[in-house]
DNA sequence: GCGACAG
DNA sequence: ATCTTGTCGC
Protein backbone atom coordinates (compact mmCIF):
# COMPACT_ATOMS: atom_id res chain seq x y z
CA UNK A 1 0.00 0.00 0.00
CA UNK A 2 1.82 3.57 -0.69
CA UNK A 3 1.66 6.26 0.99
CA UNK A 4 -1.45 8.74 0.42
CA UNK A 5 0.05 12.01 1.01
CA UNK A 6 -1.84 14.91 0.38
CA UNK A 7 -1.90 18.31 1.14
CA UNK A 8 -2.17 19.54 4.69
CA UNK A 9 -3.13 23.31 2.94
CA UNK A 10 -6.78 22.63 3.06
CA UNK A 11 -10.22 23.91 4.45
CA UNK A 12 -11.55 22.36 7.21
CA UNK A 13 -13.88 20.55 5.07
CA UNK A 14 -11.64 19.16 3.14
CA UNK A 15 -9.83 18.24 5.90
CA UNK A 16 -12.52 16.30 7.14
CA UNK A 17 -13.05 14.51 4.05
CA UNK A 18 -9.42 13.78 4.00
CA UNK A 19 -9.84 12.25 6.83
CA UNK A 20 -13.13 10.21 5.70
CA UNK A 21 -11.12 9.16 2.82
CA UNK A 22 -8.03 7.76 5.06
CA UNK A 23 -10.13 5.66 7.81
CA UNK A 24 -10.71 2.73 5.91
CA UNK A 25 -6.93 2.34 5.91
CA UNK A 26 -7.43 1.96 9.52
CA UNK A 27 -5.97 -1.80 10.86
CA UNK A 28 -7.14 -2.82 13.89
CA UNK A 29 -5.24 -5.92 14.66
CA UNK A 30 -1.52 -6.13 15.90
CA UNK A 31 0.48 -5.58 13.21
CA UNK A 32 3.76 -5.97 15.27
CA UNK A 33 4.51 -7.97 18.80
CA UNK A 34 6.38 -5.48 20.38
CA UNK A 35 7.89 -8.47 22.15
CA UNK A 36 10.31 -7.89 19.25
CA UNK A 37 10.11 -3.70 18.64
CA UNK A 38 14.10 -2.30 18.55
CA UNK A 39 13.01 0.91 18.89
CA UNK A 40 9.87 2.84 20.52
CA UNK A 41 9.60 6.58 19.39
CA UNK A 42 7.30 9.47 21.03
CA UNK A 43 6.57 12.93 19.45
CA UNK A 44 5.49 15.89 21.23
CA UNK A 45 4.38 19.42 19.37
CA UNK A 46 4.94 22.66 21.10
CA UNK A 47 4.61 26.17 19.22
CA UNK A 48 6.52 29.44 18.55
CA UNK A 49 5.07 33.00 18.21
CA UNK A 50 7.32 34.99 16.14
CA UNK A 51 10.45 32.76 16.14
CA UNK A 52 12.05 32.47 12.66
CA UNK A 53 12.59 29.02 11.05
CA UNK A 54 16.60 28.74 11.52
CA UNK A 55 16.71 24.84 10.39
CA UNK A 56 19.96 24.30 8.55
CA UNK A 57 18.89 20.48 7.93
CA UNK A 58 17.88 19.39 4.54
CA UNK A 59 14.33 18.50 4.34
CA UNK A 60 12.90 15.22 4.65
CA UNK A 61 11.62 13.46 2.16
CA UNK A 62 8.38 13.57 4.49
CA UNK A 63 8.33 17.77 3.43
CA UNK A 64 9.58 16.74 -0.13
CA UNK A 65 6.41 15.11 -0.92
CA UNK A 66 3.75 17.85 1.17
CA UNK A 67 5.98 20.42 -0.90
CA UNK A 68 4.13 19.38 -4.24
CA UNK A 69 0.97 19.96 -2.97
CA UNK A 70 1.75 22.94 -1.33
CA UNK A 71 0.62 25.24 -4.36
CA UNK A 72 -0.04 28.95 -3.60
CA UNK A 73 -3.15 28.30 -5.66
CA UNK A 74 -4.33 25.80 -2.62
CA UNK A 75 -3.43 28.26 -0.42
CA UNK A 76 -5.72 30.62 -1.31
CA UNK A 77 -8.36 28.64 -2.02
CA UNK A 78 -8.09 27.52 1.63
CA UNK A 79 -8.12 31.30 2.21
CA UNK A 80 -5.24 30.87 4.84
CA UNK A 81 -2.29 33.11 5.82
CA UNK A 82 0.32 33.94 3.15
CA UNK A 83 2.96 34.10 6.52
CA UNK A 84 1.50 32.63 9.32
CA UNK A 85 3.73 34.35 12.75
CA UNK A 86 2.98 30.80 14.78
CA UNK A 87 4.87 27.86 13.87
CA UNK A 88 4.94 24.18 15.22
CA UNK A 89 7.69 22.95 16.91
CA UNK A 90 8.30 19.27 16.61
CA UNK A 91 10.41 16.17 18.92
CA UNK A 92 10.42 13.06 18.20
CA UNK A 93 12.68 10.73 20.67
CA UNK A 94 13.59 7.49 20.49
CA UNK A 95 14.38 4.83 22.53
CA UNK A 96 15.64 1.44 23.62
CA UNK A 97 12.53 -1.03 23.88
CA UNK A 98 14.79 -2.98 25.54
CA UNK A 99 16.41 -0.76 28.24
CA UNK A 100 14.63 2.49 28.10
CA UNK A 101 17.42 4.46 27.07
CA UNK A 102 17.22 7.50 24.86
CA UNK A 103 18.71 6.11 21.69
CA UNK A 104 17.85 9.63 18.73
CA UNK A 105 16.35 13.12 19.13
CA UNK A 106 15.40 14.70 16.26
CA UNK A 107 13.07 18.21 15.87
CA UNK A 108 11.72 20.38 12.84
CA UNK A 109 10.13 23.81 12.77
CA UNK A 110 7.25 24.20 10.30
CA UNK A 111 4.59 26.96 9.48
CA UNK A 112 1.03 26.22 11.06
CA UNK A 113 -1.52 27.35 9.14
CA UNK A 114 -4.36 25.80 10.05
CA UNK A 115 -6.48 26.51 13.61
CA UNK A 116 -6.96 24.20 16.20
CA UNK A 117 -9.80 22.32 16.07
CA UNK A 118 -11.24 19.49 17.78
CA UNK A 119 -11.11 16.60 15.72
CA UNK A 120 -8.83 18.35 13.20
CA UNK A 121 -5.64 18.72 15.27
CA UNK A 122 -3.58 16.73 13.17
CA UNK A 123 -3.79 19.24 10.26
CA UNK A 124 -1.99 21.53 12.60
CA UNK A 125 0.72 19.26 14.04
CA UNK A 126 1.17 17.16 11.24
CA UNK A 127 3.53 18.93 9.12
CA UNK A 128 5.96 19.13 12.08
CA UNK A 129 6.15 15.43 13.05
CA UNK A 130 6.22 14.76 9.67
CA UNK A 131 8.92 17.08 8.94
CA UNK A 132 10.80 15.51 12.17
CA UNK A 133 10.33 12.11 11.90
CA UNK A 134 11.86 12.34 8.12
CA UNK A 135 15.59 13.21 10.44
CA UNK A 136 15.10 9.81 12.25
CA UNK A 137 18.49 8.25 11.67
CA UNK A 138 17.19 5.28 13.77
CA UNK A 139 13.52 4.21 12.39
CA UNK A 140 11.02 3.28 15.26
CA UNK A 141 9.21 0.23 14.77
CA UNK A 142 6.24 1.78 16.94
CA UNK A 143 5.41 5.74 17.13
CA UNK A 144 3.55 6.86 20.47
CA UNK A 145 1.43 9.95 19.78
CA UNK A 146 0.33 12.67 22.69
CA UNK A 147 -3.41 12.49 21.56
CA UNK A 148 -5.71 10.30 20.19
CA UNK A 149 -6.28 7.24 17.51
CA UNK A 150 -9.33 6.08 16.52
CA UNK A 151 -10.75 7.53 19.79
CA UNK A 152 -12.35 10.42 17.40
CA UNK A 153 -15.32 11.80 15.43
CA UNK A 154 -14.21 10.22 12.62
CA UNK A 155 -11.85 7.65 13.84
CA UNK A 156 -8.98 9.15 12.53
CA UNK A 157 -6.94 11.04 15.44
CA UNK A 158 -3.60 12.38 14.99
CA UNK A 159 -2.05 8.83 15.57
CA UNK A 160 -3.86 7.37 13.14
CA UNK A 161 -3.22 10.07 10.60
CA UNK A 162 0.78 10.16 11.21
CA UNK A 163 0.97 5.83 11.44
CA UNK A 164 -1.38 6.14 7.99
CA UNK A 165 1.19 8.36 6.31
CA UNK A 166 4.17 6.81 7.58
CA UNK A 167 3.53 3.21 7.69
CA UNK A 168 4.82 2.98 11.55
CA UNK A 169 2.61 1.52 13.36
CA UNK A 170 1.41 3.63 16.01
CA UNK A 171 -0.96 4.30 18.96
CA UNK A 172 -2.38 7.44 20.86
CA UNK A 173 -2.13 8.65 24.19
CA UNK A 174 -4.46 11.81 25.15
CA UNK A 175 -4.15 13.57 28.15
CA UNK A 176 -7.74 13.99 28.01
CA UNK A 177 -11.13 13.08 26.23
CA UNK A 178 -11.91 14.20 23.08
CA UNK A 179 -15.38 12.03 22.57
CA UNK A 180 -16.70 8.78 23.87
CA UNK A 181 -17.85 7.53 27.09
CA UNK A 182 -16.47 5.46 29.93
CA UNK A 183 -16.88 4.60 34.21
CA UNK A 184 -14.23 5.29 36.66
CA UNK A 185 -11.51 2.96 36.36
CA UNK A 186 -9.73 2.39 39.86
CA UNK A 187 -7.41 4.49 41.11
CA UNK A 188 -4.39 2.39 41.27
CA UNK A 189 -1.95 2.17 38.68
CA UNK A 190 -2.99 -0.45 35.94
CA UNK A 191 -6.80 -0.39 36.34
CA UNK A 192 -8.75 1.03 33.19
CA UNK A 193 -11.94 0.95 31.70
CA UNK A 194 -13.41 1.00 28.30
CA UNK A 195 -13.83 3.82 26.03
CA UNK A 196 -16.75 3.32 23.61
CA UNK A 197 -18.24 6.06 21.48
CA UNK A 198 -21.56 5.05 19.51
CA UNK A 199 -21.88 1.96 21.02
CA UNK A 200 -18.06 0.97 19.91
CA UNK A 201 -14.98 0.11 21.91
CA UNK A 202 -12.52 2.85 20.42
CA UNK A 203 -10.14 2.47 23.07
CA UNK A 204 -9.14 2.66 27.12
CA UNK A 205 -8.92 4.89 30.06
CA UNK A 206 -6.05 4.46 31.73
CA UNK A 207 -4.72 5.16 35.11
CA UNK A 208 -0.54 4.86 34.65
CA UNK A 209 -0.17 5.95 38.56
CA UNK A 210 -2.00 5.60 41.60
CA UNK A 211 -4.27 8.73 42.33
CA UNK A 212 -3.94 10.42 39.05
CA UNK A 213 -6.07 11.40 36.54
CA UNK A 214 -6.30 8.90 33.82
CA UNK A 215 -4.69 8.85 29.64
CA UNK A 216 -7.04 7.93 27.20
CA UNK A 217 -4.97 5.32 24.92
CA UNK A 218 -6.11 3.79 21.61
CA UNK A 219 -5.06 2.62 18.50
CA UNK A 220 -3.60 4.73 15.66
CA UNK A 221 -2.83 1.54 13.10
CA UNK A 222 -1.50 -1.44 13.78
CA UNK A 223 -2.63 -2.26 16.79
CA UNK A 224 -5.51 -3.30 18.61
CA UNK A 225 -7.70 -1.61 21.51
CA UNK A 226 -5.69 -4.17 24.25
CA UNK A 227 -2.97 -3.89 22.06
CA UNK A 228 -2.46 -0.55 22.53
CA UNK A 229 -3.34 -0.27 26.08
CA UNK A 230 -0.84 -3.00 27.02
CA UNK A 231 2.09 -1.32 24.93
CA UNK A 232 1.33 2.53 26.64
CA UNK A 233 1.18 0.36 30.17
CA UNK A 234 4.71 -1.33 28.83
CA UNK A 235 5.95 2.12 28.80
CA UNK A 236 4.84 3.75 32.07
CA UNK A 237 7.62 4.28 34.21
CA UNK A 238 6.77 6.61 37.34
CA UNK A 239 4.77 9.00 35.73
CA UNK A 240 0.98 9.84 34.36
CA UNK A 241 2.68 9.94 31.11
CA UNK A 242 4.45 7.02 29.26
CA UNK A 243 8.41 7.86 28.75
CA UNK A 244 7.75 8.37 24.59
CA UNK A 245 5.78 11.09 25.09
CA UNK A 246 6.85 12.47 28.36
CA UNK A 247 10.40 12.18 27.30
CA UNK A 248 9.39 14.12 23.98
CA UNK A 249 7.43 16.99 26.12
CA UNK A 250 10.22 17.64 28.25
CA UNK A 251 12.79 18.22 25.32
CA UNK A 252 10.38 20.22 23.18
CA UNK A 253 10.13 22.62 26.09
CA UNK A 254 13.61 22.63 26.81
CA UNK A 255 14.20 23.26 22.88
CA UNK A 256 11.62 26.03 22.73
CA UNK A 257 13.12 28.10 25.79
CA UNK A 258 16.35 27.96 23.82
CA UNK A 259 15.18 29.35 20.71
CA UNK A 260 13.23 32.08 22.37
CA UNK A 261 16.36 32.95 24.12
CA UNK A 262 18.41 32.89 20.91
CA UNK A 263 16.12 35.26 19.38
C1' DG B 1 -30.86 24.49 19.18
C1' DC B 2 -27.65 23.32 23.31
C1' DG B 3 -23.32 21.42 25.04
C1' DA B 4 -18.74 19.02 24.26
C1' DC B 5 -14.46 19.66 22.51
C1' DA B 6 -7.03 15.78 21.67
C1' DG B 7 -3.27 20.00 21.73
C1' DA C 1 -1.27 24.54 23.42
C1' DT C 2 -0.37 29.15 26.18
C1' DC C 3 -0.39 32.89 30.04
C1' DT C 4 1.82 32.13 35.42
C1' DT C 5 3.30 31.59 41.93
C1' DG C 6 2.69 29.45 45.22
C1' DT C 7 1.01 25.48 47.20
C1' DC C 8 -1.29 20.90 48.64
C1' DG C 9 -0.44 15.94 48.70
C1' DC C 10 2.14 11.48 48.18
Amino acid sequence: MECPFHSFYVSTEEAKEIQRDLRGRVELSNTISFKDVEFIGGADVSFLTAVPDSSEVPAADYVHALDSAHSPERKQQAEMEPEPSVSALAVIVVLDAATGSLVETVHAQAPVYFPYIPGLLSFREGPAVLAALGKLKTFPGVMCYDGCGIAHPRGFGLASHMGILTGIPSVGCAKSRLCGTHDEPGWEKGNWTELRFKKKLVGSCLRTRDNVRPVFVSPGNGFSVDGARDFVMACVDKYRLPEPTRLAHKYVTALKKELITHT
